[in-house]
DNA sequence: TTTGAATTGTAACTTTTGTTACTGCCAACT
DNA sequence: AGTTGGCAGTAACAAAAGTTACAATTCAAA
């Protein structure tokens, strides 16, 4: 900015200094390297999913978000005012019943967006949901205006809408199927294999007390049923974390 | 359509018998009653909801559809064709379990369209769930193409649509919510509530047997705790109906 | 080193839900 | 009238899940 001010006001030509020139070196680098991030980040991502115009546009408007893993995105009654495109790492999506326990509902991925997002950016209404970066992560923000927009304008941006919808649908039909289907035990490993599948590791780092919580049950519960399946040879436990051996 | 054809291939002139006065005339008020059905019930049901040429298109091209209550609409694993318009009426949602059991998701009401077809459509995936007409219903269908079409022509068709997805995601959470949160008594009070909303009745006509099928649990708990019900004076328990006293 | 908090294991018990079995009742049909 | 099948009531029991309580271990901070 000071750099652009001194040379629009012909402050400084061909006199710059070495230090100066270090600094403009460092800020162009900055600015190209911050570009050709965004845009690649798109291309790798949402390539066969957006047409170029789009991809440019979203790299105009989008601005980059990084999260550390733990970190709010969303808690439940915001307005949300942007929508998130994720690029890497996994977001963890929450419900709270009336006495502020959790139910874990699903995981959004590389590729995904939320779909509760959407429509309450839409509809201007509260958010229903709790969203926690579940591994450090990274996401493109894009304001909701351009949303509208780009859904009378990129047939591939109604697409991609549609399709996460779907998705998210999909998800929590899956949600319901195991709370409404399957025991306690059937749905702590259906836990565990989501787990290791969005965390690519198969040493779950997490207490027994914060799985009770995400599956909405007692850490005594929890523990029991680890136990059983330990016996059974499937998981190895420590202190702070589960290994899973074959589930 | 023969008397078209005979007027065109100008075989009757004004030599017309009475008899043929009189079919004439019963063709065009059959035509002017098909016509003025469906563009007023469209008008009644989705003004303020869709622009008048949306509305003009879909009175051209959608069909009307009148179910029986009871009559499936869509099974599991139906390839969908077409998009429906909930005139009048109302339709269950249902899910499957492994062993064929079902579990009841939610309602769709009038001015509602099914988001789950929606997305089968547009992805050319099969249905995940079960419709069934809960009471007489009627309803518009519209062919897949004039989706896409529409999609990108309406605003007030996006915005529709969009809407559509929010609603029915928010049920669906409230399904997760009884489901995960709720004891059993209280989810029959719900589906009691429910049930006496969509029907418009406080008289349910439904044996134990259908509300523990779309509840997912068993005959015997039903009646145990429609009895506690009864005993609290809050129901009265007939053969094969239960008359809501006050919930 | 001590203290204390967090984590895990486990027993004992309660509540909720699911299952089996048997009964009586009603309505339709022969 | 007698038979039959579906529906509802209830008891007795089993299984699943939730609760309370307490002990043992680990780990970091004081």
């Amino acid at each position: 900015m000071y750099l652009d001010w001194l040379l629009d006001k012909n402050y400084i030509g061909f006199h710059i200094s070495a230090d100066m020139m270090e600094i403009w070196y460092f800020r162009s680098l900055k600015i190209n390297q911050k570009k050709y991030c965004m845009l690649t980040d798109l291309k790798e991502n949402f390539t066969n999913i957006f047409e170029d115009a789009l991809i440019e546009e979203i790299n105009d408007v989008g601005t980059l978000k990084k999260v550390k893993e733990g970190e709010k995105l969303i808690e439940i009654g915001d307005y949300v005012r942007s929508m998130p495109l994720l690029i890497s790492g996994a977001i963890k999506i929450l419900r709270e019943d009336d006495d502020g326990d959790e139910l874990l509902l699903y995981f959004l991925e590389r590729g995904d967006t939320c779909a509760m997002t959407l429509t309450c950016c839409l509809g201007q209404t509260k958010s229903e949901i709790r969203a926690i970066a579940e591994l450090d992560t990274t996401l493109i923000m894009i304001p909701i205006q351009k949303m509208e927009e780009w859904t009378g304008k990129y047939k591939s941006w109604r697409n991609f809408v549609f399709q996460s919808y779907h998705e998210r649908l999909t998800e929590m039909l899956e949600t319901i199927d195991s709370i409404a289907f399957y025991n306690m035990d059937e749905r702590l490993v259906k836990y565990l294999q989501n787990k290791q599948k969005v965390t690519n590791d198969s040493l779950i780092n997490s207490t027994h007390q914060e799985i009770a919580y995400e599956l909405h049950t007692s850490r005594v519960v929890v523990s029991r049923l680890l136990k059983k399946l330990e016996s059974m040879g499937k998981i190895e436990l420590y202190r702070n974390s589960i290994k899973i051996v074959s589930l």
